[in-house]
DNA sequence: CCGCATCCCCAAAGATACTG
DNA sequence: CAGTATCTTTGGGGATGCGG
């Protein structure tokens, strides 16, 4: 696409990642590097040459680079570079401003979205705490890290450290149960662990303001 | 355009503003309402049909309104709803972002562009203070108010207080003045009135985190 | 003038098929 | 699995023109 030809950094910001499709692909990379199949499979809509184009604009925009694992994997992955990376802020802003929208959110919802909602509003609370929390929705597993209240990973996949608490189950009931609309008890959930900890990590997820 | 048909936060505020141009006729409106041909001559390239097609959607949408001002003035201006005032977190993090660019910006300035600048780097400083700066550059007049340390006004066109300081001078001058890279008295700029609010203003401009 | 609507042309997106 | 090739459709860029 051509520049807007500003100097703005705004405009500058648009010219990088202000394509169709490219924040999204930028979206999945959040949670960690993903596949050419797997950015396809989470982006219903997008047709194969968009995508390969978007990829190859945004890496020699240095937001994202193309690895290729060494064997035996011998699979291609896209990971965001460290500015890619800097994006979260304008993520942060626009899940923000998106939620607040006066039109409800309509479509369908991913697994990688409710992990991300917690990362939108997680706050840090009144009392410092330090924990591994091990969420398995689906077939999907996600390790979220919080040290001394702030929390400070996110990850797809799983992880090293043994987690203090496991939450597993299907996608609508994790959600319901991560967006505070229904009770742990009375969800179809799995809880494995420390219940006190995903009380915790709860209380510091904040949507109102 | 089409919607992405997710119900992620993200995916719905882009298909609000996600619209080539949106984002940046968006951007005009922050420092107030503007007309049709005022857009149309700050977005070069955008070709009127797109321009009141993207009007048009955006109003839609409910991010901006268009009002219709009553006679003898008897001007259609669009100005943001409080919806999309809300978007001011979303180009702040933007144009940090986009100041972080490993590449160069390159394009014209606009005097738009070097206020907004003031806006997106503010921070409120160690000792509260409050007065109004007022800044022509060129034939625009800008009035921008602090109070208490924070920012909380910065408007186009004239203002009913009397200003505080002054500053005025050609777009470049003025540009290097507000960015700290030239000292006031080394610049071709007029400054009236108490020249220890624009040092208090400049401190407050902190572009480096 | 200001605020668009129309028209034409090309570039980009969507969809499908296919290949190293 | 990771894309490319191809085709069709849609949308953007640019110029002109028209009504208020």
């Amino acid at each position: 696409m051509k520049s807007y030809g500003q100097a703005c950094p705004v405009a500058h910001a648009l010219d990088a990642v202000g394509d169709r499709w490219s924040l999204l692909v930028l979206r999945e990379l959040r949670l960690g590097p993903r596949r050419y199949t797997d950015l396809a499979a989470a982006l219903p809509g997008v047709g194969p040459s968009v995508l390969s184009q978007r990829l190859r604009d945004l890496e020699a925009g240095g937001v994202l680079e193309r690895r290729t694992l060494p064997p035996p994997a011998a699979a291609v992955v896209y990971a965001l570079t460290g500015w890619g990376a800097e994006l979260e802020p304008v993520f942060r802003a626009l899940a923000r401003w998106g939620m607040g929208s006066p039109q409800p959110l309509r479509g369908s919802v991913s697994a990688d979205s409710v992990m991300l909602g917690l990362r939108t509003f997680f706050r840090r609370g009144a009392q410092p705490w330090t924990a591994v929390v091990e969420v398995r929705v689906g077939r999907e597993v996600y390790v979220l890290r919080v040290v001394d209240g702030e929390l400070t990973e996110l990850v797809r996949g799983a992880h090293a450290d043994s987690p203090d608490v496991t939450l597993g189950g299907p996608l609508t009931e994790v959600a319901a149960v991560l967006a505070g609309t229904v009770a742990v008890g009375s969800a179809a959930v799995t809880l494995d662990g420390d219940a006190a900890v995903l009380d915790l990590l709860l209380a510091s997820v904040v949507r109102s303001p």
